[in-house]
DNA sequence: CCTTATAATCGTATATTCACGATAAACGAT
DNA sequence: ATCGTTTATCGTGAATATACGATTATAAGG
């Protein structure tokens, strides 16, 4: 009885709040996330991530495994990505599975926008 | 006979050679570029010489002073942009102009297209 | 409870980032 | 040539990033 069924739905970002922010706050909140972005295997997990049909499960082993990295230092690349604000994790038993926020990258384009053009 | 005319226009990056890239070639990029966005002040400064009009110049200094940093600081901040690839600097007498590289922002929306989705 | 599997964290070493003041380099003007 | 202005680089220290192996924590299953 075992439901295998989407494990990562919950608290999506939601751009509109960005017209709300101050610009300080959505340049300080665009470097946060471009950090996030700021190194190659980061980008390959939130392609992972971001790729994944919304049924299909991605754990911490799998990103290990499509990773040519030490699991050690995948977990930080999770961690930093978490606290960038690029994904978030579910446990599930043993595991933690893994994915994107939901919205996150039209809430960094958005950010780009308001934070680089116009005043 | 001093000509104040547009001063910074070379070099823009094309988006089409893009698709010519190999996807690590364009995570490596974008990881790049990221990084030149992950600091507040990085993002001021490409903020400002985006909204450049093309006619109006905008010397080392002008970003100096619009900034709360030393001018070591900001000097420092100018180099990562121009390593990363955000901008460029042009020698103008004692002074440097700076711009950002053109089509610098498409080249980069394009490169998140390519790197994170698909495949 | 104990074992197994999974993921996070710790400890460590090295490298990089970021800030500053001080100095050097480049250039125009005198 | 010399001076003054402007910008880059150097040297430093503190903080953060990155990688690894080892250890710990968590949860499922026997």
């Amino acid at each position: 009885m075992k439901e295998e069924k989407i494990t990562c739905e919950v608290n999506p970002v939601d751009p509109n709040e960005i017209v709300e922010m101050s610009i300080d706050a959505c340049k300080s909140r665009l470097a946060e996330l471009s950090k996030g972005l700021a190194h190659p295997m980061r980008v390959e997990i939130v392609r992972m991530l971001e790729n994944k049909p919304t049924e299909e499960r991605c754990v911490c082993g799998d990103i290990v495994d499509a990773l040519p990295l030490a699991q050690s230092s995948v977990s930080q690349h999770l961690k930093v990505l978490k606290e960038t604000g690029w994904i978030q994790g579910e446990i599930d038993g043993p595991r933690v599975c893994y994915c994107t926020v939901g919205g996150i990258m039209e809430y960094y384009l958005a950010l780009m926008k308001r934070s680089l053009q116009g005043e």
